[in-house]
This record gives structure tokens, sequence and C-alpha cells, in this order.
DNA sequence: TTGTAAGCGTTATCAA
DNA sequence: TTGATAACGCTTACAA
């Protein structure tokens, strides 16, 4: 490693320009009193230098710094993924980072890790992804240790300058009730696990569509899955062994709705017509699968940016945009009841 | 946001436990010159006051600051965020954050972005996975910057202080001659990306497996994919057109593997009395198709632990472990070939 | 073994 | 509109 030549500071820039310390700060935060001449003459010099202001000291002065922190405990390497990228999008071109924390929210030291690392690190804020969003306690620690947070979530789970949300119960509705439209009468899901709110979301949205149909919701008609491809595969199998058979499938998630379409493929179904199948997410798999699969897109992208824009500026946060909308994606997995 | 009560300083601690700031500085730093008796009565004022050392002072007075960035730009999600993990199971526990930046590589600025982004944060260093990690420009840069560096990639391509590496090209030979053992003589391949060394190596295993046997990789027989689902179907309906069908496809990564899964069910092959297939990878998809699909094991979360150590310790990265083995997973998805 | 003084690169205060 | 001076919380000389 060659030795790093000492990058230019503050102070040379001030040397060079012939100006105070300060004159220069002031062209740095963009402060509105001062002469249009002395700015040009400074920028000039910072540009010939390519002098880039010290984060690290920016942040003992300003007693702040400029570290925004994902939390997460989510199965779905796609999801966090998206919401990273979705989080730069807005962070990139300020001089924000992004630090990442995934956490064990079944841990015993669930809680003292976290805060022990936000105390640390001194983040500026975080956002949080589901399950973890769901959880008050970890909430309360985030406001005793002054973080700003943002909680991904449903509608009213925390006022507007702390939560991005999506309407997903209504649009399952509507999608469900659209399934309805075509004719089926015996849906059945693959329910998302138990202690996630986006999971209860997801089924009560369901059950809206059905009971507004005068339609049931049979016991056995509900197993459970943890998201993956896996539990949804199990599910699966023993949703299609109810007689007389289900017509139509929701899975709670994209990753459980391709397992249903596997294992309709195992027992020789054919997808849509003997059987459809509902996902839930819009991530890439959805697209993938053969047939693709008609699925509920949740805007995760843009409900990051949003809170990715929330954490950049917490003075107005309440007033950023809070809610999505998900939305049916219509591809080849649904089609009329089979007569 | 409730009002912060300022967090404790070390001059707090200092005069609570009457001695200097220095010597609280010794603690922190783990001075081996201390007074046991002063060293216990100091940590009990610290622990009392709940002290955290501010990462941001230290950083601007050890002109160094304790950020580890990733920088990627993968298509595989599942791969990235495993490689995050690794990454963290070692930077837990450590002053380290780690800062995550996905590049477009493709971008005409992305040298420009990259190197902002290093000299504004003053990362102190990086890891870089590949197809990035083979762009010699770039880390020509980050050694102009400054910046520790480490590269995930193959064998010799840097010294073994700035490399972390696996054996993928004998790991697919040896895969590739157990397929021939179980009687396969034609024997496809879903590539991967032009410009991926990952995919060129993976190939050349194949290449040398073959070549080992007498064997022949005609030219249809290899068909090119982006590591993507969409992209491996594509190829696999091509290479399943081939006559005399081929009785082995070897696929570049789990994911494409599973889109040539896909492929042979559409056409009502059976997997593996048909067609045996083997991936890349060993990520969870890999598991999760029916059948679960023999794969050569990438161990990205150990190179990713192995690169974070490296990069905390900077003066002994060179004699820490930098290759790793890449290995044959079997499942199901491979069998005798058919008579 | 411990303390003093100076400095890291920036910003806030207050005066000019 | 600018500048001098004192922070910010920590570490590194160098002394004691």
């Amino acid at each position: 490693m060659p030795a790093r030549e000492p990058k230019p500071t503050i102070n040379d820039v001030a040397r060079l320009a012939g100006v105070s310390k300060k004159t220069v700060s002031r062209v740095i935060n963009k402060s509105p009193l001062l002469n249009q001449a002395t700015r040009e003459k400074i920028q000039a010099v910072i540009t010939d230098l390519g002098y880039v202001p010290n984060p690290q000291a920016r942040a003992l002065a300003l007693r702040r710094n400029f570290l925004i922190g994902l939390i997460h405990d989510n199965p779905n390497a796609q999801t966090v993924l998206t919401v990273q990228e979705g989080m730069l999008d807005e962070l990139r071109g300020t001089e924000f980072a992004l630090v990442v924390h995934p956490v064990d929210r079944k841990s015993p030291h669930f809680l003292a890790d976290i805060g022990h690392f936000i105390e640390q690190q001194r983040l500026h804020g975080i956002y949080i992804m589901p399950p973890v969003s769901e959880n008050e306690d970890f909430v309360k620690l985030c406001r005793a240790l002054g973080c700003h947070y943002v909680r991904m979530g449903s509608p009213r789970m925390d006022d507007d300058a702390h939560l991005v949300a999506s309407n997903d119960r209504e649009a399952v509705r509507e999608a469900v009730e659209y399934l309805i439209g075509l004719g089926h009468r015996r849906i059945a899901h693959v329910a998302g696990p138990g202690g996630f709110r986006s999971a209860f979301e997801r089924e009560a949205g369901l059950r809206d569509a059905l009971a507004a149909h005068g339609l049931d919701l049979p016991e056995g008609a509900v197993v459970r899955g943890h998201y993956t491809f896996e539990s949804g595969h199990a599910a699966a199998r023993q949703l299609l062994k109810i007689d007389p058979r289900p017509t139509a499938i929701f899975a709670a998630n994209d990753e459980m709705a391709a397992a249903v379409l596997h294992a309709a493929r195992e027992i020789g179904l054919d997808v849509p017509g003997d059987l459809s199948i509902l996902g839930f997410d819009d991530t890439p798999i959805a697209a993938h699968v053969w047939p693709p699969l008609s699925t509920v897109g949740w805007p995760i992208r843009a409900m990051a940016r949003a809170a990715a824009l929330k954490l950049i500026h917490p003075d107005t946060a309440g007033e950023q945009r809070s809610f999505f909308r998900s939305e049916l994606v219509l591809r080849a997995s649904t089609g009329p009841a089979p007569a």
C-alpha cells in the first residue's frame, strides 16, 4: 500500500484562497450570506485541489453523523436487496452512507445488540423492515437513544414521520375479487408466518374478499408457511389434497407461490387450466417461473426511497409521502375456474 | 423525538474516576502499561455510565475510520446477501460497520463515482465482488486512494493480502468427471456471461474434464446466459433441442440450473432419469427446487469472513487464509445416463 | 504508571 | 460579508 499523500484540508483551501477557514466552511455548507465573488474564488481552489470535506470531522463538530442504518431480519434476499437499492437511490449524491445490520429477532440479546450498534456508530437514523418493525420495544429503544427511525409496515402503525406503509389488505382483497370474478369459489391460502403483521394483512384481505361474496374459507384451507419455498411446497401439497380440490391458491409471497406452482406440476395439474395461483411481492421470481405468476405488486423500492428521504430530512419527515399502493400484476398463472 | 440526553464523554469518565482522560484513553485502547487497579476503577465508571467511545472522534484523531465497504454489481441477490452476512460475522463485536455500495460497472461514471464514494467516506477498506473485482483500473484507483482492498476472485489474480479465491475450475472438473463416471457422454453447458471471470473458470473446468476423457464440447452445446433464471431458461430450451439430446447439462449457477430443470419439465423430461442437471453456487434455491439440485458449493460466506479479517487487520492480511475449496454437493438432480 | 499540551478537520459563537 | 477563537471527543507526543 503506497503511503497515501495527505488529503487537502479546509486549512489548505483557506490558505490558498486567502480567506479564513470559516469562510470556506460557509461555501461547503452553502451559507447564503456570502459574496458571490468570494464563493467562486474558493470553489475554484476546492476544485483545483480536489478537496473533499472530512465527514468524520464534520460529524464531530455537528454532533451528528452521516450514517443511515438498515435493520432487518428478513428471509427474502431479493426483498432486502431491493430495499437497499431503493435507499441508495436517495442516499447517493448526499454525504450519507448506508450501513446494513441484519439481526436475529429471536436472540435473547436482540435488543441489547442492536442498541449497542446504534449507540456505538451514533447512527443518524435507521429504516426498519418487517417483522422487526413490528417490535414496539425496539422502537421505544430508538426513541430513547434519540435515533431517527422509519418503520416499514401497515397503515396506522405509527405516525407519518416514522412510517412508510402499503395498502396490502385492500390490494389483496381486490386481487381476490378478480379471482372470484373468474368463477373461482374454492380459494385456499398459503399463509405467512404467525406473528408477521404482513402475513396477517394478506390473509385479512383474502377473508375480506371472500366474505364480501358470501364465500367460505374452511378450516383446512389455510396452511401456514415461513415465506420460504420449502415451507410453501409443503403447504401446497397439503392444500392440493383437499377434496374437492381448490381451484385457486393465494400464497402470501411469491416464493411460496412458486412452490405452489411446483407442487401443482408434481401432481400433473395444469396452471392455470386446473389451478390458478396468485402470489404477493412481484419479486423477479414471479416473472421467472413458468407460467409467470400473477401477483400483488408491493412497491418496496419506492417505499425505501421515501424512507431514506424521511431519514435524511427528519424535520419534514411527516410531510413526505408515507402511503403506497400495492396492486395486482396480471401474468399467466390465473385464469377462469375449471368447469 | 425527545431531546437526546448528552452522551457521556471521555471527560466525564475521567472526572468521575479521578484520572486524566489520557488514562481513560489507555483503557479504551487496551494499553498494556496500566495499573490493574486503575484499570478496574475506570472500567467500573465506564460500565456505570454506559460510556461508549465516539467513533467519529476516534476516527478523526487516528486519521482512519471504521467503515468497511462492500462493492458489487452482482445479479444474484442471495449471493450478495450471503456475502454481507459473512462479513458481518467478523465485523460484529468490533467497532467496524459495513457500508454497502452497489455500482453499475457499465456506467461511464463508474470509476469517478466509486472514487468519490471512497474519498468522501474515507473508507478504511473495501471488499470487491466479481465482476467488479476483475477491473484492474478500479483496483489501481483503490491503491492510489490508499484504500485497503480485498478482491473476491480466482487464484493468482492478486497477492494473498488482497485476494480471497476459490478453486472453481478444479471443483467443476471433478464434478463433471463424476458425471462422466455416471456414463454421461453428451454434456451441454449453460455458460455465464461473457466478461465474467467466474463464467470463464467454470466453463474451463468443464472443458478440462471433457478433454481428459476424450470427449467433445460441440459448437452448439454451449449457450450463454446472464446468471438469471430467465436467461437460463432460454438457454436450456435451446440446448434441449439438440439432436441427439444431451444427457446432462451443467449450468454456471444455481439460478440457471433451476431454469434448466424447469425447461426440462416443460417438455416432459424426467430429472434425473432423462436428464442430469448440475448447478454451481449451492444457494438456497438449489435445495428448494424439486428435485433438489446437485451443485458445486462455493464457500462465499467463509470467503467473506476471511476478507473482512484481512481488511480489519491489513498488516497481517497476507498471512491469513486466502484460498477456499469449492466442492461437489450431491443432491437428487444427477443420476446415471439413460441407456 | 500517569498526566500535560497540542492537534486531528470541521463548525458555532460572536465580534468586526 | 468575513474572521478570530473556542469547541467537538479523542489520540499522540513528550514529560513527570
